[in-house]
DNA sequence: GTGGTCTAGACCACG
DNA sequence: GTGGTCTAGACCACG
């Protein structure tokens, strides 16, 4: 399975962190769909926190349909089609990059050094290329 | 000065948000450098919010060297030079496209569609072109 | 776990002095790296202050590294490293012994009594000798 | 006379750099004892400032004896014997000392070389070795 | 008038 | 329970 590393310091909420981190596997191929993910139980014993907040972290991506959970099999990674680009999605990147941009101008960075970072981190995420 | 749009519904904290503009407004020159910020006082006023709430922005943002408090004339944004391109701001910015290029990916948008976004939301914030 | 102790009369902040002695806790070993700090309610209840007044001296002392705020655990002193000899602090130290050496000069005092008083107090914070 | 520097965005009151500088003037010996300072207003106007910012300083000086306010001649430096050290200074000092002491401590700093700073400092606040 | 400090009290996310 | 956020209101130093 996947390495979750946890910065229990962070501001980001830890079921934040886990979601992100499951999404970032799923991304990148080691998670495939209908794969089984841990139990929560066991997840949360394996980091050593709540299992509330392992369940809260499972809840978020059910709700945005990356996951699925079954009676029998348990938590799976969405065996169907994955949720597409949506309306509130490309709103939410939009408005992310506002406020990124927005810091980066600031501080002096390029727009050309704004955007190679951007595809650097995309790319890096993108391992299986997707046949785009 | 400027027009602040507050989502009191939204997850985001009210001094973010301000703060979030308030960097938006000097990215796109809406605010000079040195130019005085309205009050404390006024500015929660006009908000219709307390005034401890826009506070807290003015001292993130002092903190982090876009704002200057002077004794006298104020709150003014930073006269000399803005922070720069720091390590921390950057290690911000990849953690950021991190959790956002996989998402992004997850949904099917392509490296380009992802990029031209980002290019589209930097330039509506980098109005004045500083000659890069 | 340690004593602290306000003079309510004094100009100095009640945060700045429940900071500075947290500091000195930590210099005399009487706090150790990850200690845990009491929470933020009960040491105001303890020292009958409020809360926020705590909190600030708490977020002074995170943002300068000197303690850590975990989800769970709440504060504790930083496990890690301390944050180090900084420029900061050491214009911050000239910057005060100037004035206060100006003040012992005009008022008498010799090199060797001022540098004397401060070797006493030095000495008297540094109980563990870590080894200088 | 003098030249005195104000950093209008420090922490510190005006008042206070005011005073903190005419010490360190009369300790160094560019002011001494029976000079006369420039009057209020003058003073007030060459730094740019307002008035009353002025007259506090002098007021704190002449309140604790290193100034001395004439009918005539306006405020001068104290011509006779300058207050000397007081149970009230000394413990202002061990008071400083203790908190500065106790944060070069826990960054690391040793003794030798705290000491070192205090020393380096002390003396060139002491240009004129008043025969110590 | 302006920011700094402090209090009292409340709600919420997180765990 | 713990910190984070926000409000309402007050006093004070500074200028």
């Amino acid at each position: 399975m996947m390495f979750i590393e946890l910065d229990l310091q962070s501001e980001t909420p830890i079921y934040t962190q886990i979601a992100e981190q499951l999404i970032e596997g799923i991304a990148r191929g080691q998670l495939k769909p209908g794969e089984p993910l841990p139990s929560v139980r066991s997840l949360a014993s394996d980091l050593g926190i709540n299992l509330h907040t392992v369940n809260k972290a499972y809840q978020t991506l059910k709700q945005d349909g990356f996951l699925q959970v079954h009676r029998k099999q348990g938590v799976v990674v969405q065996p169907d089609t994955m949720p597409g680009v949506t309306a509130e999605f490309t709103a939410k990147l939009r408005q992310q990059f506002r406020a990124l941009s927005a810091e980066a101008i600031v501080r002096g960075m390029t727009e050309s050094e704004f955007l190679k970072l951007a595809q650097e981190v995309y790319r890096s995420n993108n391992l299986q290329q997707k046949g785009e």
